[in-house]
Order: C-alpha cells, then sequence, then structure tokens
RNA sequence: GGUCGGUUGGCCGAGCGGCUAGGCAGCGGUCUGCAAAACCGCGUACGGCGGUUCGAAUCCGCCACCGACCUCCA
C-alpha cells in the first residue's frame, strides 16, 4: 500500500488508493479565485496544495489535465440569491467596468501565483466564458425535474432532490437538520424552500452584467460555473475535484447535486479539501477582514509583518504542514520557515561539490523510499521534508569528513534532491542575477577577500576583520570555509 | 442551537496502541586567529478526569477550552 498514492476522500472520509478513471490520465478540478480582491495568504494555500498534487501526479507519470476556474461573476456579496454580485459591487465602487475589475485581479492573481512557483493549470475558464454551456445545464437539471422557473429565475428544487439522493453527503449535513437552522432571509418568496439555491438568476434592472436566457435576463447561479465547466472539460465524470474546506458546504454540495440531477451519476471520485491559514487561531479571510495580501508579504508592508517574507518562504511555509491541518500564521513561524529553507537549499549546493568515495555510509535508498512513502500517504509534505532534513545531516557530514557517499548513491541522493526540492515541492534558489554587471561586482568582493586571504596568511588579523567587517556593514555576509571563502549578500 | 474538526515541549508542526519525527529558538562541546557555517550531544511534550490494555499522545467515555461550516469566503 505504502507504494501507491492515497488520498483523503472528503466524501468517505478516509484515505484512499488512488485509481485513476483512465489509466495513465487524471482529470483534475479546482475550484480558483473570485477575482474582486488582490490575492491574500489564504488563496496561496489552494494554489499551493493543488500545485503540489499536480506535480506529484506528473511526477509519477500521469497525464494531468489541471482545470482551475476564474470565477468572475454569479458571486452575490449578501444574503444568498439576493446581493449584487462582487464583481459588480467592486466595478461600482472603483467607477471601473466589472471586467476591468476582473482583468486587474485576474492579473494580480496570476503575478503571485508565478511568484510562488504555482505552475499554471492546463486550462484555466472563466464562467463569463461560459454563460452558453451553464444555460446548457440549467436546461438539463430543468428537464430531469430537479429545478423550477420563477419570476425568471431557476431554482434547484433541493427538497425534491433530496427524496432520490443525499443531500448533504458530502457535508455530513443532514436535510431536516439543515431545514430546522435555515436562517430568515428576506426576498425568499420566489422559492419553493429556503434550501434551494438559484441556478439562473433574474438580474434587477441596475444589474450590469447579464445575459439573454429563454428565462430572463440574468447570470449564472455561483455553482454553476464549477458544473459546468468541469464537464465541459473533463467529461460527465473526472478523476479530483479540489477546493477550500469552506466551500465544502454549500458550493461543493451543490455541485454534486447539479451533477446528479443533469447527468444522473456522480460526477467526482475524489474529493479533496485544504484547511485554512489562520491568524491568531481565527480563518483569514477577505470577508473577516483579516487578510494579508501576498503583495505585503512580499515587501513586508503590513503592520503585522515584522519583515518581508519571499514568496519561496511562503511556499515552504505551507509545505511544512499537511493539507488538510490549518497552519497558523506567525511572524516567528515564519521566520523559522525561511531559515530552515535556507538550510535545506545550502545543503543542495553542497551536494553538488560533494566527493564520492569507493564505499558508502549513509543509506540513500531508505532516505528515497521514506521521501515517497511520505508523498504517499495523502501528500504528507511536512513527514517528507522531515526526511529530507536527515538528508541535509548526511550531505554535511560527507561534506565533513565525517561520512562517505559511493558514486552511485551520490547520483542517487542528487537525483533524489532534485526531484523533492526543485520538481515536486517546486521550492527555487533565489534567482542569481547574471548581467555584466553583477559579475564584475563579484569579482570585485572576490578580489577584496583575495586580499583578506593574504592578510589572513600574514596573520594581519586586523586587516582581515576590517575587510569582513567593512563588507558586513555593506550587507555582506562572509565566511571562511577549509579552502577559502564564501560570501553572500543580506 | 446543529454538524464536523482541533487542543503535542519556548514557537511552528508530524504522529493515529509499544520503536518516544523534523524545523526554528536555547544550552554544552568540536572545528576556527576570532567569527560564521557545519558537525556531535542535551532538553523527554502530548488540555483535564476516568476507563480499555501487559502497554495510550494514539482506542472509549465525560468535562473544559478553541476553531470551521451552517450566509459570501481559498
Amino acid at each position: 500500500m505504502e507504494n501507491q498514492l492515497q488520498i483523503y476522500n472528503t466524501l468517505s472520509r478516509q484515505k484512499e488508493v488512488f485509481e485513476p478513471i483512465h489509466p495513465g490520465k487524471v482529470g483534475l478540478y479546482v475550484c480558483g479565485p473570485t477575482v474582486y480582491g488582490k490575492a491574500h495568504l489564504g488563496h496561496a494555500r489552494p494554489a499551493v496544495t493543488f500545485d503540489l498534487l499536480f506535480r506529484y501526479l506528473k511526477h509519477l507519470g500521469y497525464k494531468v489535465r489541471y482545470v482551475r476556474n476564474i470565477t468572475d461573476v454569479g458571486h452575490l456579496a449578501n444574503d444568498a440569491d439576493e446581493g449584487e454580485d462582487k464583481i459588480a459591487k467592486k466595478a461600482r465602487l472603483d467607477e471601473l467596468e466589472p471586467m476591468e475589475v476582473v482583468q486587474i485581479y485576474t492579473n494580480d492573481y496570476h503575478k503571485n501565483m508565478e511568484k510562488l512557483n504555482v505552475l499554471p493549470p492546463s486550462i484555466e475558464p472563466r464562467a463569463t466564458g461560459h454563460i452558453i454551456e451553464q444555460i446548457d445545464a440549467v436546461e438539463k437539471i430543468l428537464k430531469s425535474g430537479y429545478a423550477y422557473e420563477s419570476k425568471g429565475s431557476v431554482y434547484f428544487d433541493v427538497e425534491k432532490y433530496a427524496k432520490n439522493f443525499p443531500y448533504g453527503e458530502l457535508s455530513g449535513r443532514k436535510i431536516e437538520d439543515l431545514q430546522a437552522n435555515t436562517r430568515d432571509l428576506d426576498g425568499q418568496d420566489e422559492k419553493h424552500s429556503p434550501l434551494d439555491f438559484a441556478i439562473w438568476k433574474k438580474a434587477s434592472p441596475e444589474h450590469i452584467m447579464r445575459w439573454p436566457s429563454r428565462w430572463s435576463d440574468g447570470f449564472p447561479g455561483w455553482h454553476m460555473e464549477c458544473t459546468a465547466m468541469s464537464c465541459k472539460y473533463l467529461g460527465e465524470t473526472f478523476d479530483i475535484h479540489g477546493g477550500g474546506m469552506d466551500l465544502t458546504f454549500p458550493h461543493h454540495e451543490a455541485e454534486i447535486a447539479q451533477s446528479k440531477a443533469a447527468f444522473g451519476h456522480d460526477s467526482v471520485h475524489y474529493w479533496m479539501h485544504n484547511n485554512m491559514i489562520t491568524l491568531n487561531g481565527q480563518k483569514m479571510g477577505k470577508s473577516l477582514g483579516n487578510a494579508i495580501s501576498l503583495d505585503d508579504f512580499f515587501d513586508g508592508n503590513h503592520t503585522l509583518l515584522e519583515k518581508a517574507y519571499s514568496p519561496m518562504t511562503i511556499r515552504f511555509f505551507m509545505l511544512t504542514a499537511q493539507y488538510r491541518s490549518t497552519l497558523d500564521f506567525s511572524n516567528e513561524a515564519l521566520q523559522a520557515a525561511e531559515k530552515g529553507m535556507d538550510r535545506l537549499l545550502k545543503a543542495v549546493e553542497t551536494l553538488e561539490k560533494l566527493d564520492a568515495k569507493t564505499e558508502s555510509t549513509v543509506n540513500i535508498a531508505e532516505l528515497k523510499d521514506k521521501c515517497y512513502a511520505a508523498m504517499n500517504d495523502d501528500l504528507n509534505s511536512p513527514i517528507a521534508i522531515a526526511h529530507l532534513f536527515d538528508g541535509v545531516k548526511m550531505i554535511n557530514s560527507i561534506a565533513d569528513g565525517k561520512a562517505s557517499i559511493s558514486v552511485d548513491d551520490l547520483e542517487a541522493l542528487k537525483s533524489l534532491y532534485s526531484t523533492f526540492v526543485f520538481e515536486i515541492f517546486g521550492l527555487k534558489k533565489p534567482e542569481a542575477e547574471s548581467s555584466a554587471n553583477t559579475a564584475a561586482y563579484e569579482k570585485a568582493i572576490d578580489l577584496l577577500l583575495q586580499l583578506r586571504m593574504e592578510a589572513k596568511a600574514n596573520k594581519d588579523w586586523a586587516t582581515a576583520d576590517k575587510i569582513r567587517d567593512e563588507l558586513a556593514n555593506l550587507g555582506f555576509v562572509v565566511k571562511d570555509t577549509k579552502d577559502g571563502f564564501s560570501w553572500e549578500l543580506k
């Protein structure tokens, strides 16, 4: 079992061996952002989580079609079905065209994802680009009898559906509980039941984002886009659907209901949900007003941030927790992640310079097995990283001459680290600038340190220390090595 | 109120019945002209109270506290 990928399926509430519908191929759909604000730390969690899954599946040899949508219509700001569209609201506040808002924040999201080294998905469909498909899905549901038209809107008939299908199976809710706990909302008169949700909504006169349909000029309900677009690009049945835990209910539950009503069967084999980022133990969210944007993290411009944190620090930080656990943000935790990652990446550099001996005193095969076993156990990246740190000790010991490694093992170790650190975990070394300018200045620093070496050879400690101290004042860290020196900026 | 989840050493985080991760911080040592880095060693934590068991952080019960979802949220 250990050598097969197992993933936790929210639907069954247990880990299951992953078996794709079509051998060698995986269809993956993940709910992307609603683009009405800057990308924040919370957005990075599912992005990094499913990027890890995407990368790992590809590493295992699967051909993966990864679809991650952009929600640019249908997401209402207030009480269900009655509020203003989030995009339209932002557009009104900023005096922009709705599509301008969408473009600005889609660009922002893309820019930040690229910084985080999150691979672009295979297809990134927009809800507004799939109105026809959504209308078509609404028609299918109407035809199957699980929806009804009311005053130009179309609602999903939850109670009727619940008679034939287990509504609430994903989120663990019972229809009776939902009925008992429904809030009193205004404007529910169009619906047969408060549990019903809009799959097509008639636009009020002032509503800008609208499309014609046989029911009304209107717009699709939020849950429709994922049903329509996943079906279009991955088929009526596909392998994995992912998203944040906060989407489990009602969004994903509604998707399941829509698919079953439209197609007569389940669409998704494995439901995966990442947990939340917390701030002082509370969920970080845009609507809670405690979200810190990724831009802020990258340049340290926020009262809660002691310093700037690089995108790779954020990425590594997320990988040090298993995706189904909450992860609590703090400066201390982030700085620990930063230093830890630095140690890991330094060891990778050291690894490149290692000399092989005839015999190994280290067990590389075992290390490798452990890393894969951890990843196969529902993407347990923190365990895999722990093993990688065991390897860091090996590497440094070998560099210190306290352990030795054979030629074959050295190749295996290099391959292991390049696979896990870069290919699967998607970490990057800090960009080495290679312009003519930097080459010249690097040589100048080297020259200074050569002079320091000479001073040291002459036991002229005053001069040696002066060079080191002055460079330190400029932000250079100088270290003596066995046969020379090394330095880095900042 | 309902449903689900959590409570692990200074901090972050694994663990899912015995072999007591890992990182960061800290302490001691080795190396070094000094420093840094690196290496070696150290710290025995699992909310409380009971129970099951030869044995529990891990299973069961009760209690306490925290959180998520139930309305938009990644």
